[in-house]
DNA sequence: ATAGGGTTAG
C-alpha cells in the first residue's frame, strides 16, 4: 500500500512538471492519477466501528488532531463521511491538513480534489503539504490551480510556496510569485517577507533579499540568522558579521544556530579577534557545546590562524561525529602540522568514527601541506582498499598536489593519466602547479588552456597562461592571450591583503594609496625593503604579471597588498609581536620570501592565510608550512 | 491555521 501511494505521487510529480503559470493542465488530471492507484479511500468505512459516532463538527476536528497514523485518520474520516460530515468545510480542512502532516499527501489530495467547495485554508494546507515533503512540483502546480481558481492568495499559502522556490533554486519563478505578493498587497505581511528573504537569500540573491529585509519592521531571529547566512555564502563575512552585530543591538538574542552562523561566517573571513569576540559571547551564554556548534567553533579557529585554538575546543566536546574529526585533522593539516593531523587518525577509529570520503581529503591534504608523500601515498591506497571509498577527483588532486611539491612531477602526470575521471578545475590547477614548479612548459599549457575552457570569466588563469609564454619567449602567443582576454572583455581582479591591528582590520591593494596613513606605510615599506636588500633578498620578478610594462614591474614588485600590509604592521605596532594577515589569493613565491626574510629581520612572529592553508614565519628564519614550494 | 535558520575538503 505504501508502495502504491509513493509511486501514485511520483506519477503527479510528473504530470506536473509544467511551468507555474503555463495555461494547460489542472488538478483535475493528477487527481485521476491519485484515483487510479488509490481508488477506496472509504473502504476503511466498514472496518472501524469507532464509538458513538460524534455529530458535531468540532468533535470530529477534535477527533482529528488525536489521530497519530494515517490509518487512524482514515476512520474518523469514514465516520465523517457516514455522518455526512466531510462536507462541512472546516471538517474537510482538517481531514486534508491531518493527511499532510501525517505525510499521506495522497489521501490529503485525494479528499482535496472532490471537496465542492474549498477556502484558502483548503488550498493553503494541501500547498503547504506538498512542500513539506518535498513534491515540489505538486505543490506549484496546486498553488497555480489556486491562483486560478478565483480565490485571492493569501499569506498563509505564500510562504509555502516560497519555501518550493527556494529548496528548488528557481529565483525566476520566486521573483514571478514576489510580483503575486505586490498585487495581492501582502508586501508587508511578516511571514511573507521573511519567506521572501529566505528565497532569495538560498537562490544567492542577496541584495534583494536585504531590500525585502531592510523594508520589514520587524524580524526575528531565524530571518537575521538567513540574512546572515546569506552574505557568508556569497562570499560577504564581512556584511555577515555586521548583521549580528545589528542584531544584538536590536535586542534580538542569538541562538545555537545563529551562533554556528556567525562562527561559518568568522571562519570565512580568517579573523582571530572576531573568532575570539564570538566564542566569549557563546561562552556567556553557557551554551553547551553540543556537535555542530563545536565542530563550528573547531573550523571557525582553525581558519583564523591558530590550530591550538581549536584543539581546546576539540578536546572539550563530549561527542564527535565524523565532521568533527575531519574539522580537527584538516585544522592540523591547514597550518602545516601533518604529523599531528596523521595522528588524530588512530584515535578516531579507537573511538568507533569510520572515516568518510572528507575525512581523507583532509588527511591528503595534511600530507600535502607538510610534505609528507610516503604516508599520503599509503592513505590513498589504503582508502579504497581497507575502507571501501573509491578516490574522486579530490583526492587524485591531493595526491598530484603532494606529488609536485615534493618534487615528483613524473609520478604525479603518471596519477594523472591513470585517472579515467573527468579532470575539473581544482585537478587542473594542481597539475598546473607542479608543472610550474619543475618549468615543464608543454604540459603547464595544456593545464592552463583546460583552465580557461572550464572558467573563462577568471582572470587568473589567463595571466597563468601568459606567463608561461613569456617565460618560453613565445611573445606572439602572449599577444593572443592578452587579446583573447580582451575580447572576452575579463579583466585582471588584484587581490586583497587584510592585517589584524588591534582588533581591527585593514585591507590593502597592489599599489594601495587609499590607508589615511599611506604615506607612513610607504616610508616604512622603503626602509624594510632597503633593510631586506642588504640582507640579501632580490625580488623575484617572474611572478609579477608579464604583460604590466616593465618600467611597471619593478613598482608593481614592491606594493604588493602583502608587503604593504606588512609595511603597515610594522609601523601601527611597533611594541606587539605577532602579526596576522590574511590574502584571498595565494600569496606568490616572491611576497613568500619577502615575508619570511621580514619576520626574521624585524623578529616578529607573522601568521599568513592564504587560500587553502597558513605560513607560520616565527621569527627566527623558518615557516612551519609551504617552506618546500 | 500559518515558515523559516546551522557543521567537514578543494
Amino acid at each position: 500500500m505504501l508502495e502504491g501511494k509513493r509511486s501514485a505521487l511520483s506519477i503527479i510529480s510528473l504530470e506536473a512538471q509544467k511551468s507555474l503559470f503555463s495555461s494547460s493542465s489542472s488538478a483535475a488530471s493528477a487527481s485521476a492519477v491519485l484515483d487510479h492507484f488509490l481508488p477506496a479511500t472509504e473502504s476503511a468505512a466498514q472496518e472501524t466501528p469507532f464509538s458513538p459516532a460524534p455529530l458535531h463538527p468540532g468533535s470530529f476536528v477534535s477527533a482529528l488532531v488525536r489521530c497519530r497514523s494515517p490509518a487512524e485518520i482514515k476512520k474518523v474520516h469514514a465516520l465523517a463521511t457516514t455522518a455526512a460530515m466531510i462536507d462541512n468545510l472546516g471538517v474537510a480542512n482538517k481531514h486534508v491538513y491531518m493527511y499532510a502532516q501525517r505525510g499521506a499527501l495522497a489521501d490529503a489530495y485525494a479528499l482535496f480534489s472532490r471537496m465542492k467547495e474549498r477556502d484558502n485554508m483548503s488550498w493553503s494546507v494541501i500547498v503547504g503539504g506538498f512542500v513539506k515533503v518535498g513534491y515540489y512540483a505538486n505543490c506549484l502546480q496546486t498553488f497555480r490551480d489556486f491562483v486560478r481558481s478565483g480565490l485571492r492568495i493569501d499569506n498563509f499559502t505564500l510562504p509555502f510556496v516560497l519555501r518550493a522556490c527556494r529548496d528548488t533554486v528557481s529565483l525566476r519563478l520566486g521573483v514571478e510569485i514576489h510580483h503575486l505578493v505586490f498585487k495581492a498587497g501582502l508586501q508587508s505581511d511578516f511571514f511573507v517577507s521573511a519567506a521572501l528573504v529566505d528565497m532569495y537569500a538560498r537562490c544567492g540573491d542577496v541584495d534583494d533579499a536585504r531590500k525585502v529585509f531592510d523594508r520589514m519592521p520587524k524580524r526575528d531571529m531565524v530571518t537575521w540568522t538567513v540574512m546572515m547566512s546569506g552574505y557568508a555564502d556569497c562570499g560577504n563575512p564581512e556584511e555577515s558579521l555586521a548583521l549580528f552585530d545589528r542584531m544584538r543591538e536590536e535586542g534580538v538574542v542569538p541562538d545555537k544556530i545563529a551562533t554556528v552562523t556567525v562562527a561559518f561566517a568568522c571562519a570565512k573571513l580568517g579573523v582571530m579577534h572576531k573568532a575570539k569576540m564570538i566564542h566569549d559571547y557563546i561562552s556567556s551564554f553557557n551554551f553547551s557545546l553540543n556537535v555542530i556548534l563545536g565542530t563550528a567553533l573547531i573550523d571557525m579557529y582553525a581558519k583564523c590562524g591558530s590550530a591550538d585554538d581549536a584543539r581546546v575546543i576539540f578536546d572539550r566536546m563530549r561527542d564527535r561525529n565524523v565532521i568533527t574529526w575531519s574539522s580537527m585533522i584538516s585544522a592540523y593539516g591547514i597550518h602545516g602540522r601533518g604529523r599531528e593531523a596523521l595522528d588524530l587518525f588512530p584515535l578516531m577509529l579507537q573511538s568507533g568514527i569510520r572515516p568518510n570520503r572528507i575525512t581523507f581529503v583532509s588527511i591528503l591534504s595534511a600530507c600535502s601541506h607538510a610534505g609528507l608523500v610516503d604516508e599520503g601515498r599509503q592513505f590513498f591506497h589504503s582508502m579504497e582498499r581497507d575502507y571501501s571509498i573509491e578516490p574522486d577527483v579530490k583526492h587524485y588532486t591531493c595526491m598530484v598536489d603532494l606529488l609536485g611539491r615534493a618534487g615528483k612531477l613524473c609520478e604525479a602526470l603518471e596519477l594523472s593519466e591513470k585517472m579515467t575521471l573527468e579532470k575539473d578545475e581544482g585537478f587542473w590547477g594542481a597539475l598546473l602547479g607542479a608543472c610550474r614548479i619543475h618549468g615543464n612548459a608543454v604540459l603547464a599549457e595544456k593545464a592552463a588552456k583546460s583552465l580557461l575552457e572550464l572558467r573563462p570569466r577568471n582572470s587568473g588563469y589567463y595571466v597563468l597562461l601568459s606567463n608561461i609564454y613569456a617565460n618560453a619567449g613565445r611573445w606572439e602567443d602572449v599577444a593572443e592571450v592578452r587579446d583573447l582576454m580582451a575580447s572576452r572583455s575579463v579583466r585582471k581582479t588584484p587581490g586583497w591583503t587584510w592585517i589584524e591591528i588591534n582588533n581591527e582590520t585593514h585591507r590593502f591593494r597592489v599599489g594601495d594609496k587609499s590607508h589615511p596613513q599611506s604615506k607612513e606605510i610607504y616610508e616604512t615599506l622603503k626602509v624594510l625593503i632597503e633593510k631586506l636588500e642588504s640582507a640579501g633578498y632580490v625580488p623575484d620578478t617572474n611572478f609579477v604579471l608579464h604583460d604590466i610594462d616593465e618600467e611597471l614591474k619593478a613598482g608593481f614588485l614592491y606594493t604588493h597588498s602583502e608587503k604593504l600590509a606588512i609595511a603597515f604592521g610594522l609601523f601601527a605596532t611597533p611594541e606587539t609581536t605577532t602579526l596576522r594577515i590574511t590574502k584571498n589569493l595565494r600569496v606568490c613565491g616572491d611576497c613568500h620570501t619577502f615575508i619570511k626574510l621580514a619576520s626574521t629581520v624585524m623578529h616578529r612572529e607573522i601568521i599568513v592565510r592564504d587560500a587553502h592553508r597558513f605560513h607560520h614565519f616565527n621569527g627566527g628564519g623558518s615557516c612551519s608550512c609551504g617552506d618546500y614550494w
